[in-house]
DNA sequence: TTGAAAGCGGTACCAA
DNA sequence: TTGGTACCGCTTTCAA
């Protein structure tokens, strides 16, 4: 089905049919319906291959992260696809799995769909990337690296801040042996979460003692590099994880071993997803406003529609403490009574 | 950039730059190498657009599903890409929220971009849709719904063995008042874990009460269907929900209310998701196998890839019972010894 | 081994 | 209010 059979049907012109697809004033009406029941009896749908190339301008936004499983990411993405279906756009999404390879691979097809605008979240980098998309006149938007051109937008978390409050909260409770479950990043950009405690490690100096550990990104991962920790020997009474995803998997194997959470350890994850709110313990936390995010990507993406936006801006998301059970003081410093409840 | 611009810049035609991008034979080496070069000076990357227009088969799939925050879906997307990149395929997603509306914009949506293959997995269904989808060429996979045709294949999860086993089990295990959650599906061909859930109660007759409560798939929704239910003044011992993700809600209601799971309640979920083993406690629940539902769409979907495949077939996909902590016998055969823990 | 040119399905400008 | 038609960027005969 395409155009011309559309208008053979209904005895006009390719460029009728045309006007009355796309709305355009100027088409007597009876002309208008005869070829809109041409288009219902055919079944016409447009190809839009076909409508880009001819000059429509793209509706379609690229959106490519480390992990859709995590619902970090998909809280992010939905927030833009509700932004973007609200003003007539559409997102595609790709996975990177933390692979810089299938960054770029991703990266050259939406390039080659020729998206409206790319946003680019996730933890991993390649430097050369950020070059070959600089000199595009593409709209882009990166999460947590580089800096504002003319055409790319910056979005930064304060990791530091977040992780510092933590420590903060947690060593007013007591604590003093401290354990940071992050996720394997290969040749990352080292998770600014870790270094940040490994600074606010260093800065308490030798009051405190800390271990580190790692594994994917994921319940599988957090589970398994808890039981590395623990296997280590060392016995850290809170435990510091990347994100809620893994602490959820850390929650489990602390249940395994027969360690209770928060009395025995305390654990904190990161990011507020929802999942943090439903595992149990909850979880304390820092939140990532996920939503807000989704929008800022929006605007930056598609300038039209933001005034005062006229090229690539800097963003600083803000963190917040969110205090749930999975936290309290240290057993050295609770009530030596056993626990009752 | 376009394939005219590397060709100047090659000093060949663009016929040439084609051959060479396409890896065609019949070029001469030191052409070959004076294109490439031009390519990458240029930064040059194909139109895809018009490289579909011009005839160049689609190599992307497309699928619809209810809500990709339930980690049953993505499971499924995530097997159904995986085979699909090892074809040279790619996937694009989209979201439906359970809203018939939604399923039929994404279809029109996936059609106009021409896809190679459509997946729908979705719970509601528009019956329409099924006629003009049939109608097309293209390869179609549809969930739960419909009949195969020519282009149409369709999987067919046994829901009703399932929710069966899983009754039978609860009912061993001497629970007697059961209670069913659900979620909100506008005029959907309703759940048939429900009904198969009612008809086991039926059979059983007056030996049995229950109750049916619902919410919007997810964390929340569960939650609330459970406190609804819980509001209503009935006391299940055993809960049967539709699937995992509402789960993890009813367990936190629950907790909340002070009902010990599975001491005063055992709950049951379905899917067997991931999240299924890291909640607490892990959940009894029937295995539906995602990997193996994303791979026969993938070959449901390229006929060409798959030999004895010349048409849509129906597809079973056999459930299993998969007990975990969340169930156990019911509190009036316990030890009537009270709660001390 | 390479080039010229006819589409692919639409859009939009220019005439009629 | 309509129709004719030159592109859009690329693939693919058909010739050279």
């Amino acid at each position: 089905m395409k155009l011309e059979d559309v208008a053979q049907r209904a005895k006009v012109s390719m460029a009728t049919v045309s006007r009355v697809l796309n709305a355009s004033a100027g088409v007597r009406s009876s002309t208008r319906a005869r070829v809109l029941k041409a288009v219902k009896e055919l079944n016409y749908t447009p190809n839009l291959h076909a409508q880009t190339l001819a000059g429509v301008k793209s509706r379609t936004l690229g959106m490519i992260v480390s992990n859709l499983e995590n619902p970090f990411f998909l809280d992010i993405f939905r927030a833009l696809e509700a932004d973007a279906h609200r003003q007539g756009y559409d997102v595609i999404v790709a996975n990177t799995d933390y692979e810089a390879e299938q960054l770029v691979s991703n990266v050259r097809l939406m390039l080659r769909r020729r998206v409206a605008g790319l946003a680019v979240i996730v933890s991993e980098m390649e430097p050369s990337l950020i070059q070959e998309l600089t000199a595009l006149k593409l709209p882009v938007v990166f999460y947590d690296v580089g800096a504002p051109t003319r055409n790319i937008s910056n979005i930064k978390v304060n990791y530091r801040w977040g992780i510092e409050r933590l420590i903060e909260y947690l060593r007013d409770l007591g604590h003093r042996q401290f354990a940071f479950i992050g996720h394997h990043t290969r040749l990352a950009p080292l998770s600014e979460r870790q270094t940040a405690f490994q600074d606010a490690m260093a800065r308490y100096g030798p009051e405190v003692r800390f271990a580190t550990a790692a594994g994917s990104d994921g319940f599988v991962g957090g589970r398994r590099a808890a039981r590395e920790l623990l296997a280590s020997g060392f016995r850290p009474s809170a435990i510091v994880c990347v994100n809620d995803f893994m602490a959820a998997g850390v929650l489990r194997e602390l249940r395994e071993q027969g360690l209770r959470v928060p009395v025995d350890v305390s654990v904190t994850g990161f990011d507020n997803i929802s999942l943090s709110e439903f595992v149990f313990p909850s979880l304390t936390t820092v939140n990532i406003p996920r939503s807000e995010i989704g929008r800022l990507v929006f605007r930056s993406l598609t300038p039209e529609h933001d005034r005062a936006q006229a090229s690539g801006r800097e963003i600083y998301i803000e963190t917040e403490l969110v205090v749930r059970e999975s936290t309290c003081p240290a057993p050295s410093l609770a009530t030596p009574a056993s626990e009752s409840k």
